[in-house]
DNA sequence: TGGGTGACGAGTC
DNA sequence: CGACTCGCCACCC
């Protein structure tokens, strides 16, 4: 069967533009489960073993590498997303406000299967 | 079947 | 301004 919930978090996940970073929360919000944030942190668990989604584009609110320590336990994460363009400091996304990107407006929630 | 878990978020002190 | 607490809810055991 298909766990959508998992599934439109990989979708969205593997839609982020290069060079931008999302939040757990703007997912979460798009995916239809706004209060289930922590969910899509968990997808994002599971979705190592998906090659499609760049986990490491997705920060939490604050901008801050919150899942780093998930990706291998190395510096993995800040180092792709610094081959990408973006400045990370302290864990921290520079200029987040123009890094990030919301699914929730730069993508049409009726291109997904509802 | 039930309960614990967690890569969050928002509110409070 | 920083640190802490609580709620959330789909997935795993």
């Amino acid at each position: 069967m298909e766990s959508n919930f998992f599934d439109r978090v990989y979708e969205v996940a593997a839609l982020i533009p290069y060079g931008r970073v999302t939040s757990y929360g703007a997912i979460a919000r798009f995916v239809g489960a706004a209060n289930s944030a922590r969910m899509v942190g968990y997808a994002m668990n599971a979705s190592v073993n998906r090659p499609d989604i760049a986990a490491h584009r997705v920060v939490n609110r604050n901008g801050l590498l919150s899942g780093k320590h998930h990706f291998g336990g190395s510096t993995v994460m800040e180092d792709l997303l610094k081959s990408e363009g973006i400045k990370i400091t302290n864990n921290q996304v520079q200029d987040f406000e123009n890094v990030f990107w919301d699914p929730n407006l730069e993508l049409n929630r009726e291109d997904f299967v509802k």
